[in-house]
DNA sequence: CGTGGCCTTGAAGACGCTCAATTCCGGTGG
DNA sequence: CCACCGGAATTGAGCGTCTTCAAGGCCACG
């Protein structure tokens, strides 16, 4: 974990979010910066913990979903590079109900939520950066409860599906459970749609992988996009 | 629309999320506020507008709610005295797909999204009260949104109705088309349920007007109640 | 070469939506 | 004062979508 001041300054130098921040005002967030490492299916963090930290991802693949107490998951965020894991949580150190796990090895940098808060007081830039990410964050909420109410699960894949698309490019390496959570069904229905959308030949796909071959089939937009 | 100065004062020293600002600052708050008065069934604002203002309702009942395209709606927070309509808007000023309309006769406070953004910056305190607000609203976001998945109506309903019951009291006056777009189900549905619990003796209902006769019979705990 | 994770497919059944018809109530206007 | 009209409440029937349960095959990795 011996990684460079200088490498933590150039993470937050890029990270969503702190765009608009000094150069020394970058150096001070690394410094407060520290690095951990986490093996595929570790949790970074878990429900109903108080909130000691920021979060952001320095490498590898996060998964930030909502449990249920009969055990049904929702993923809410894929985080990579430079997203953050919990922008609201630092600031009233309350337990949410959001996990996180690491999908890959994975390293997360930590900052002490004190630290944070204080340092987004000090350059209030942040302030509308977190604001407008938010902002985002809960139109997507808001859009995915509308589409679980009124859209089946086809087009709730389909939208996923173009989410992915515009964030990881035409090679998706999700499982069917891993869809099935962030769409809102059961693997089975997800094998199923999965099947029908490769008999029309907008995609392909192999264990553990899916390629888009026509992009075009899924744009319609309806609405914005997920925030994936 | 006369309203004294130190009427509206007093509106924004007992507003959720205004607590902690100095005597001083709510009088600047005032200054800065306009009051409009709504009919029943007009709205405040409109999905896909612009944001210009911070709005908190002075008098009356405001619902906010999104809208599909196809015109399904799902209502998100009933707000009355003191409680603010958009709290993220304001910050980056973009349309969102939020819609809220008065339900009664009602009075709403303005104030330019500008203004507003320059007296939370000189306020910081507001920064953190406004983070607190949001962070039970996107709780309440997902956990709905996990409700949706995998509960069945009447839970959604009697989720919805320990909800009202805790913001305004056993007597709810809310026709079943309301509660249908509280709970994400159809009217028929929603009557059809109403029935049930009706027969089970734990509401009563007339037209317009639902009590609630055995609370203890929705406190199933099982999450947070919503944020409504 | 065995085990576990992942993919696949079938069949059954439930939940809730849609459509439709009817009644009830309150307010409005003649 | 009565008749009408529109919104609200009811109730029935039909049906589509998904979930659930179950069984089997495939692939990778130890």
């Amino acid at each position: 974990m011996e990684i460079s001041l200088e490498a933590r300054a150039e993470l937050f130098q890029g990270a969503m979010g702190f765009s608009g921040v000094s150069r020394q005002g970058i150096k001070k967030l690394a410094a407060m910066a520290t690095m951990r490492r986490f093996a595929k299916g570790q949790m970074v963090f878990e429900q109903d913990q108080p909130c000691d930290f920021f979060h952001l991802v320095a490498s590898g693949l996060v998964k930030v979903y909502i449990c249920s107490t009969s055990g049904f998951r929702m993923t809410y965020l894929l985080a990579r590079r430079g997203e953050p894991l919990n922008l609201v949580g630092p600031f009233t150190g309350d337990p949410r109900f959001l996990c996180a796990e690491a999908m890959q090895t994975t390293e997360v940098a930590h900052i002490p939520r004190h630290d944070f808060v204080r340092f987004v007081a000090d350059y209030p830039v942040l302030f509308s950066n977190i604001m407008a990410i938010l902002s985002k964050a809960v139109d997507s909420a808001n859009s995915r409860l509308l589409d679980m109410v009124e859209k089946r699960v086809e087009e709730r894949l389909l939208r996923v599906l173009l989410t992915l698309l515009d964030k990881f490019g035409s090679q998706i390496r999700l499982t069917s459970a891993e869809l099935a959570e962030l769409a809102g069904t059961t693997v089975e229905t997800t094998l199923r749609t999965m099947a029908r959308l490769r008999s029309l030949g907008i995609i392909e796909s192999e264990r553990g992988q899916i390629t888009i071959i026509r992009p075009a089939s899924l744009k319609n937009p309806d609405r914005l996009p997920l925030w994936v």
